[in-house]
DNA sequence: TTGTATGCGTTATCAC
DNA sequence: GTGATAACGCATACAA
């Protein structure tokens, strides 16, 4: 019964020109209420919006923007959408972006290499006029990114420092979560801490490590060696829960005592508290963890997870504020200062840390 | 020092063409390996390739669009993208339109009715030729859909079922995973066994409970029904939580008997185990707890959560199977028929259930 | 083998 | 107040 169903075969402007008896100009200009559709009789406008509307009548957004020479649209890339971290980011630029009259585009690279370098093309090609990368994970060498996508469209990551590459990024403090983590374990009365650091080459590993050492050089707290282990690089976020759960196991082995674990993200610390539920441990009791990036699965665990939280709503918005910024301002040879945008961790204190019971710190061996 | 920064002002087919001294059909034939491109010279093929390479051509999707009258496109419009239901359901149509020359544009509808109407229009502006709607979370009323999207642009909805709108869609076997939780349940040998029912609005949670009660009556189970409470209807997912953890201190609050919860889905279900923890019982010494749906961080809590599995990556991958199919044969009366596509679910045995220890299915009370 | 001309659906500039 | 008409960048039928 019905036509043909392609969504091509649609009433276009000229259709409605037609079935109005109006110029398809006069159409154009009373839909979009263009400046000009003042000067036109009320009649009319009432007339041709009446046509559009009975006829279903939609604009075609390719003519449209070949046309006006705007897309009207944010490319968001994000690297792997898997990682729930990921979520909060895309939830800020979705705000941040609401108000505007731009649309995300959200595409996921699925954690591929390839993929994400065929979307950017596709994002390119599909004109964004701004981009936001959602850069989660590793992907250490980005050189599409920084070939193609800066001084062509104004872009912005977010998840991970990529300054070197002249690319904007907006990231948490790490140096000062890893501060913080230490801190609140130490408050507590920890004083033989575990610590999970991140895998080697992810940057954000190093400085939750250097304020790590910085709090324990600070209060003249001895971390020991063999309590301190790295996870491997791996290719994806959840990776991390074998890396905390094994690594702790080894800790287990050690039978060094330890009280607390600073686990490198929420992952890591679900890992761990894993392995040590299976030796028997309980957590708080026996052990305190603590995570690092508030995930929304941090508040849900039982018990909940403490951890350091990154704003990642703010992170989301901010990223998508500086593209816009970049976007009403096309100043040409931007500063290569200020390309790095801090963003302050937090605490949040859930059930899986609490004060110490014994005295000096002595925590649990087997 | 670079020129204007504005993704339009960039290098068109003309542009190549005159650069490389041919014109704009051969450069468009060469560049698209078009059928004729086998009758160009090579040297001329090289040439021009080499040109639009180093002028850094892109060809501009608006305009190929428009005249190639295809968008290459399916839309995707998740209802709420932070449920992690979604995020698997997401990755099966991703994989299914990988090999394909469809492109993915996911939008979030961020739960908010608003936008959905909004960004669907959106989608179809933008002339998607497929749509494949996630619709995870309540939305009773989808008018939009059914009047815009369906006999204009093919539609399947995943994860609810909307056949009564005549739309497309594939959810899982509700009734068969209820039957199977309670069954599992009833196989470690509980016997008083309360029930977490879903909202009421919700199709899925009537279908559940149908499933349960088949099964309770098969073996001659009585179900309690100072046991069995349903959470309130609500507009996110993680609100479940909230609702197990309070329903469930409801039902201990009875001082009734009950050796087994079986949850809506994993959040109600991580919200009991919550309850029972602050009530002083372990999962699944104590009390043993499951779930339903699988999402990714039941398999990462201590302990794991047994749960009902639904199969999202498949049924993602079904969903955009049968929008590619639809696009591929535009017969246009499609029966009203196998408009439901229904998938098997699963359980899965992690470690929140365990066999009774008592005999009678003595189960806690306090 | 390559070039010319036309139109996809819009919007914007001008003329009436 | 309204209507012709010319682009936007590309792909293709047709001409050479």
């Amino acid at each position: 019964m019905a036509k043909k169903t392609s969504p091509f075969t649609r009433v276009t402007l000229q259709d409605v020109a037609r079935a109005s008896g109006f110029s398809t100009s006069s159409v154009s200009i009373v839909l979009n209420e263009a400046p000009l559709s003042r000067y036109v009789a009320v009649d009319t406008k009432n007339h041709i919006r009446k046509t559009a509307q009975e006829m279903g009548y939609h604009p075609d957004a390719f003519a449209r923007s070949l046309r006006r020479r705007r897309s009207d649209t944010i490319g968001v890339l994000v690297f792997d959408i898997s990682d729930p971290f990921c979520i909060s980011l895309l939830r800020g630029i979705e705000h941040a972006l609401y108000q505007t009259a731009y649309l995300p585009i959200i595409i996921d690279a699925d954690n591929r290499r390839d993929q994400f370098e065929r979307y950017l093309e596709m994002l390119i090609e599909r004109r964004v006029e701004g981009l936001v990368v959602v850069a989660n994970w590793l992907f250490a060498d980005i050189d599409p990114l920084s070939k193609i996508a800066n001084n062509i469209i104004p872009t912005v990551v977010v998840g991970r420092d990529l300054t070197q590459n002249l690319i904007q990024s907006v990231v948490v403090d790490n140096e000062q979560g890893g501060f913080l983590a230490m801190q609140h374990l130490h408050a507590l009365g920890h004083r033989r801490i575990a610590v999970l650091r991140g895998p080697e080459e992810m940057n954000d590993s190093m400085r939750r490590w250097l304020g790590i050492q910085r709090f324990a050089s600070e209060v003249g707290l001895h971390l020991e060696p063999r309590l301190t282990s790295q996870l491997l690089s791996a290719m994806d976020p959840e990776s991390s829960f074998d890396g905390g759960l094994n690594l702790t196991k080894g800790f287990i082995e050690t039978r060094l005592k330890f009280s607390a674990i600073l686990a490198f993200d929420d992952f890591t610390a679900l890992g761990a508290m894993r392995a040590l539920w299976k030796s028997g441990r309980r957590v708080p009791e026996d052990c305190s963890v603590i995570g690092f990036d508030d995930i929304p699965l941090a508040s849900v665990t039982t018990p909940g997870i403490t951890t350091i939280r990154q704003p990642m709503m703010d992170m989301g918005k901010l990223a998508t504020k500086l593209v816009l910024e970049a976007l009403a301002s096309p100043k040409v040879g931007s500063t290569i200062t200020d390309l790095l945008h801090t963003m302050p961790p937090e605490l949040v204190q859930r059930d899986s840390t609490r004060k110490i019971l014994a005295k000096t710190g002595r925590g649990i061996t087997q």
